[in-house]
RNA sequence: UCCUGAGUAGCUCAAUGGCAGAGCAAUCGGCUGUUAACCGAUGGGUUGUAGGUUCGAGUCCUACCUCAGGAGCCA
C-alpha cells in the first residue's frame, strides 16, 4: 500500500504504459488494417471493414462495452468495443484510451440510427484497435469553459466540434471568394506586406525595423490595386492585414484578413451590382455545403435564406434620417444619446446596428461625407461634401462587412486632396502617375473575412473566426 | 485610452466578517446501447499580487496586475 497518492498514480502510470508498449509491440505492424477511410464518408462503407484514425474526442465506458468517439478531422465517428468480441489485448488498449488519445481502428460500419457523430446514423464495431499514444490529462472538456482560458488554449480548443465547424465554413468562405473572382474575370496579384512610410496616419500601422529604414506591416493593398488595374483591368489581392489600434470590440483583430477586388471602368453602381452578387455567393455556398457545421453552430438559417440580389441601397442622407427618426420614437434618453448623430459624423457600432436592423439583407449605404472617408474617394458630383462611398452592412448586429468607393482618377484633383489633408506628395509620386499614365474611373472595396465568418456563423465575437487571433491582449499561442 | 464588472481546486462555480465547499476532470471499483452516460470511493487549495482595518478577512478598504463586457477607431 502506498502512503502518497502521487507515488500511486505514478506507479499506475507506470504499469498502464508499460501494458501499452506491451501491446504496441506485440502488434508492431500486425494491425488489422482495411480500407482507410475518412470519418465524413462513412455512410459509403455500410457493411464494409474500413480502418480510421484520428484521436479519441470522448468516450462512454459501460464496463465490457466501450464507446469510442473517434475525430479524424473531416468528421466524428463512435466505434464500439465490446469485450467478448475482442481479444483481451485490444479490449484493454480500448480500456486505456484517454480522452484526445491518438488511434487506429479497424472495424465493420453499421447503420444504427443511436449512433452519434458528424455525420451520425453510422458506428464502426470495432475489430483491431491500436493506441499511438495515450493522452495525458486533457485539459478541455465537453463542456462550458471561460474564453481566457479557452484563448490561452487555443492550440487545443481548435480540435473542439464547435471550432471544427467554425474553421471549416471560414475555409469554404475563402475557397469561394477566390473561385467567384477567379470565374469573373478578375486576376489575382498579390500586393506586398512589408510597405514604405505612407506619410499618413502610422501610429494605426504596425513598425518593423527594415535593415535599419522604418517599413510597415499593410493596412491595405489597395493603392497597389490601383496600379495593378492599368495592367489588368480587374484585379483583386487577398491577405493578411494589419491595424495597431488598440481596439478592443467584439469586431476587431490586429491581424486579419481582407480581399480587395479593384476593377478599372467601374461606377459605384456597379460596384453595388458586383458585390450583392459576390456576397450572396459566398452566404449560399455555406449553406449549401456546410448544412452539418450550421446545425452544430445552431445558426438560423433562415435569417441567411434570404441573402440574394438585390440589397436594398440607401444614401448617407437617407440613413441619418432614419437615424434621427428613430431617435424622437424612442423614450429612451440613453438610446437617444446612443443614436445621436448630425450630418457629418461617421457611423457608430449603434448606428450600424440600427440601420442594418431595419432590412432583412445586408444595406448598401452610399455617398458618405468626404471628412469622415479617405483622401483618394471621388466626390459627388457638385457636392463635393460627400463622396461616391460605400460600405455594406451585414444584419443582425453584425456592422460594417465590406467598404468600398469610386477613387479619383482625376490627376489634378488627387493632388489637391493630397496637399489639403498635409500627407508627403513625394511619397505617393507613383500614385499620382497612375492618373497621369492612363487614368479611367475605377473603384474597389474591402471584404473583412472575419466579420464575414462571424456574421455566417451567428457568432458574438470575431475571435473565434481566425485559427490563432491577435488582439489587443493576446499574441500567444 | 475611457466606463463597468470579475479574479476561490486542472475546469465551471458556491461560501452572513467566524472550520475552504460542490459539480466536472483525474485515480480506483461497478455496469452490454451510452449520447456532456450513470452509481460508489479517493486524492486535489499561498482564495490574482502587495499593503491596511479587525480578536478574526475569500468576504471590508487602498494600490497594482490580469481578464471580460461596452465606447472610440475601423474591415
Amino acid at each position: 500500500m502506498c502512503l502518497t497518492g502521487s507515488g500511486c498514480r505514478a506507479r499506475i502510470r507506470r504499469a498502464a504504459i508499460f501494458i501499452q508498449l506491451l501491446y504496441y509491440y506485440s502488434t508492431q505492424g500486425k494491425l488489422f488494417v482495411a480500407t482507410l477511410i475518412r470519418i465524413a464518408d462513412i455512410g459509403q462503407y455500410d457493411g464494409q471493414e474500413v480502418t480510421v484514425q484520428g484521436w479519441l474526442y470522448n468516450r462512454t465506458d459501460k464496463g465490457r462495452l466501450q464507446f469510442l468517439l473517434v475525430r479524424d478531422g473531416t468528421g466524428i465517428a463512435q466505434c464500439v468495443a465490446f469485450q467478448k468480441d475482442l481479444p483481451e489485448a485490444v479490449f484493454s488498449a480500448a480500456q486505456l484510451l484517454t480522452q484526445e488519445s491518438s488511434v487506429v481502428i479497424t472495424g465493420t460500419v453499421r447503420a444504427d440510427q443511436r449512433a452519434p457523430g458528424y455525420p451520425g446514423g453510422f458506428e464502426i464495431g470495432v475489430k483491431d484497435l491500436k493506441l499511438i499514444q495515450v493522452a495525458g490529462e486533457y485539459p478541455i472538456q465537453p463542456k462550458e469553459h471561460g474564453i481566457e482560458f479557452l484563448m490561452d488554449n487555443r492550440h487545443l480548443w481548435v480540435r473542439s466540434l464547435r471550432q471544427w465547424a467554425i474553421l471549416r465554413i471560414r475555409a469554404t468562405i475563402i475557397r469561394t471568394i477566390r473561385n467567384w473572382l477567379d470565374e469573373h474575370g478578375y486576376l489575382l496579384v498579390d500586393t506586398p506586406i512589408l510597405t514604405p512610410a505612407a506619410g499618413e496616419n502610422t501610429t494605426t500601422l504596425f513598425e518593423i525595423d527594415y535593415f535599419g529604414e522604418p517599413a510597415y506591416l499593410a493596412q491595405t493593398g489597395q493603392l497597389y490595386n490601383e496600379a495593378n488595374i492599368g495592367a489588368f483591368g480587374k484585379v483583386y489581392c487577398f491577405g493578411p492585414t494589419f491595424r495597431a489600434e488598440k481596439s478592443k470590440t467584439r469586431r476587431h483583430l490586429m491581424e486579419f484578413w481582407m480581399v480587395e477586388p479593384e476593377m478599372a471602368f467601374f461606377s459605384l453602381e456597379d460596384l453595388m451590382a458586383m458585390e450583392e452578387e459576390f456576397v450572396s455567393a459566398i452566404v449560399q455556398t455555406v449553406l449549401a455545403q456546410h448544412r452539418q457545421e450550421l446545425e452544430i453552430l445552431e445558426r438560423d438559417t433562415s435569417r441567411l435564406e434570404n441573402i440574394k440580389p438585390p440589397f436594398p441601397r440607401i444614401t448617407y442622407d437617407e440613413a441619418v434620417e432614419r437615424l434621427q427618426k428613430l431617435i424622437e420614437e424612442t423614450d429612451d434618453p440613453e438610446r437617444k444619446a446612443e443614436l445621436a448623430i448630425t450630418w457629418g459624423d461617421d457611423f457608430g457600432a449603434p448606428h450600424e446596428t440600427a440601420i442594418a436592423e431595419m432590412f432583412d439583407r445586408p444595406v448598401f449605404v452610399y455617398h458618405y461625407p468626404t471628412a469622415a472617408k479617405a483622401f483618394y474617394m471621388q466626390p459627388v458630383e457638385g457636392r463635393p461634401e460627400a463622396c461616391r462611398s460605400v460600405d455594406l452592412l451585414a444584419p443582425e448586429g453584425y456592422g460594417e462587412i465590406t467598404g468600398g468607393s469610386e477613387r479619383i482618377f482625376d490627376a489634378d484633383l488627387l493632388k489637391q486632396r493630397i496637399d489639403e489633408i498635409g500627407i508627403s506628395p513625394e511619397n505617393y509620386a507613383w500614385y499620382l502617375d497612375l492618373r497621369r499614365y492612363g487614368g479611367v474611373p475605377h473603384a474597389g472595396f474591402g471584404l473583412g473575412v472575419e466579420r464575414t465568418v462571424a456574421w455566417v456563423c451567428g457568432l458574438p465575437h470575431i475571435r473565434e473566426t481566425i485559427p490563432y487571433a491577435r488582439m489587443l491582449n493576446r499574441l500567444y499561442p
